[in-house]
DNA sequence: CTCTGTGAACCACTTCACAGCA
DNA sequence: TGCTGTGAAGTGGTTCACAGAG
């Protein structure tokens, strides 16, 4: 599986997921007002593993207090620092159809720091239009420039399957790091991008799976 | 991990879904004319594993010749199968918001043999409109009707994330048995139902955690 | 001789259990 | 005493490597 140094050390994707939980958990603590929170009681409240929390967050330092638990706000900012997410993270969303156009007013976004500054498109209707709640739809070609002169950090794909992998090419030249691809099918991307693809057929695929083979089982 | 039975054995999740991969392949090199393929054919055309691969399909029987490969027209029959979508799927989708609406038109699901029968909603103003590819917008009430009625398989579940837990809990009450679930956060549902959640939230903070820490390594 | 199906080896992630700090 | 941080044990998934079928 593919890791991250952080620090000296190795952590797993898996890991980083359940970082975001925990932020979410933290969040959600925080605004009832507790101060601190015990592994176990983060465990019990949410239904997670206590040591797999201590184990996650011991990647990135002590953030504890024995005998105590940890301080909510303080784990929280901690967390954030570590996700990236003390900053505002600038998302383009290439392809401007239905889905595109669903994401970009997408409101947990704006919520979470997240800042969708275009919707990239070719079709020329739709250059120059602004979705829903204000995104601007820009022409495709504007991307290099984009992200050049925006600092976009992440670039989301909305594309028809056949012009995924010419999409994912053209981001990359135009210096993206990250992409969330909705495309099916897999892409290749150089190392030094990451790509996270979330595939609706294979989950849907998935669940067609779980119903013709009945019982689950532990 | 949560398994399924399959015969006498248990399957993996990480299986099934590399099932639909599988299968995903066999339609292209089928829909390119090609009859036969061994494990390590599709392994270097499509960047995966010979042993996995037939492994995985080890599973559900003894599907390849010794000697030559696998049939892809028979492969690929097996594989449709074992998955269900050897029948149309019905989808109900509860939720007629920007996703919702959608993911109703998304092609994808036609092609596959995923069968959107309805949107649901609780606005008045909503309910009785279609959706752009014809998809009607019926009121969330209808849902044990239509469950009833029309046999629906999966529920996808495009709310707000305040009405969330309350959307499963009235899916799971009408009987469905699969969910696909869009909003932030965690649901809670009986064992003999299955959640899939595609959490966007998570999937952005997994690549801000990305570019937070930089180098890939390994 | 080729390629499948599979036990054995390997590796990664999770859970346990406890030493030690507050 | 209560809880963290962590080595050790356990679990499950992947890869190797080969016997044996075609």
């Amino acid at each position: 599986m593919e890791r991250v140094r952080a620090g000296g050390d190795q952590v797993s994707e898996l890991t980083t997921a359940r970082l975001s939980v925990y932020l979410r958990c933290l969040e959600s603590l925080d605004a009832s007002g507790v101060n601190t929170v015990s592994s176990q009681g983060l465990a019990q409240q949410f239904a997670l593993n206590a040591a797999q929390i201590r184990k996650d967050l011991a990647h990135f330092g002590e953030f504890g207090i024995r005998g105590v638990g940890y301080y909510v706000k303080d784990l929280k900012r901690h967390l954030r620092q570590i996700l990236g997410l003390d900053r505002s993270i600038k998302v383009v969303i290439i392809g401007a159809g239905n889905l595109g156009l669903a994401l970009a007013d997408y409101a947990g976004f704006r919520q979470d720091g997240f800042d969708v500054v275009a919707l990239l498109d070719t079709a020329r209707d739709k250059v120059g239009q602004y979705s829903r709640s204000g995104v601007p739809i820009r022409h495709a070609k504007e991307l290099e420039w984009l992200v050049e002169r925006e600092k976009v950090d992440i670039a989301v794909l909305s594309v028809p399957a056949d012009a995924a992998q010419e999409t994912v090419d053209a981001a990359v030249a135009a210096g993206i790091r990250a992409i969330l691809n909705f495309s099916p099918g897999s892409l290749r991307v150089p190392p030094h991008v990451k790509l996270k693809s979330m595939d609706l057929t294979i989950t849907f695929e998935s669940l067609s799976f779980f119903l013709a083979n009945g019982h689950i089982d532990a």
